[in-house]
DNA sequence: CGAATTTCAGTGGAACTGAAATTT
DNA sequence: CAAATTTCAGTTACACTGAAATTC
């Protein structure tokens, strides 16, 4: 019986755990996506939409950290779906101004019910209030990273 | 001023927040390891060898999901730098036997060093007893989705 | 002019596939 | 013969870079 897990040391690593827990979280969300034929850029970029209205790509990457030539592809995609409109910005003609078209938010919301039923899967295991710990820590670590940050 | 963090609704999604948390440790980890030369897949392969003895290569490749032809990669750097000797069974002779060199084992207790002090500096903002439970926490994740994987 | 925006073409590393050679 | 192991050659997806065209 060779069938068992990795190194025992490598389970006592939380750089190892968080990895192992997020690329379990990256395939489920991915799967809830993959319906629509989506990915996980395109759900970020109707997000960004729908809590800040029309804006430019460059500002869309800058906020997501979306490089600017995945974004041109990214908005492409959506674009073609009917998702977003790209227009020219009057005030500023080098800009391209994206804004979520209905059919865009119909799919948005198609899509936050997908992401919940994958983060439930995930955390399947934990009870609500482990859940939140389980927030509340993470988004400690997060955020001390993002303070710590280099420009 | 633009300078502001990810759209507040993906700071409310767990496989948000633990990927930014991955992200994080695997840079932490990479840079640890890159002042020897060496990537993740490295140090894995090394911390199984100390912890299992000689192995063939397919067997470190099922055990640590490492493909066969990225393994075949890996431990030509680590046989280049003398960390483990590859030799032909002789019970088996179609397998490479991998073993741990002196210098390999040396290795070793150099990156786990460099290892933890990446694990601090990841859960820098937590006290012991929230490590703790973050690890308890995750480690129930990973259990939970490695007993109901696909084979 | 310099700087910002969008776009395209191309680069580099990582994960994977297919197939050959060897051995069981 | 079929199956397992190692190796190499090539592919695909993905993040990123450089440069051109446009506009401020």
């Amino acid at each position: 019986m060779e069938i068992q897990g990795a190194p025992r040391r490598l389970w006592q690593l939380p750089s190892w755990l968080v990895s192992q827990v997020a690329l379990q979280g990256q395939r489920l969300v991915g799967e809830g996506l993959a319906a629509d034929g989506l990915r996980r850029y395109h759900f970020t970029v109707l997000v960004a939409l729908d809590e800040d209205g029309p804006t430019s790509q460059a500002a869309l990457g800058r906020r997501l950290s979306i490089d600017r030539s995945d974004m041109v592809a990214v908005i492409n995609d959506l674009a073609r779906d009917g998702l977003v409109a790209r227009e020219r910005d009057a005030d500023d003609r080098r800009r391209n101004r994206i804004r979520l078209t209905p059919g865009g938010e119909r799919a948005l919301r198609r899509l936050d019910a997908r992401i919940d039923e994958a983060q439930d899967a995930l955390l399947d295991p934990l009870s609500a209030k482990e859940r939140n710990e389980l927030k509340r820590l993470l988004t400690r670590v997060v955020e001390h990273h993002r303070s710590t940050a280099s420009p």
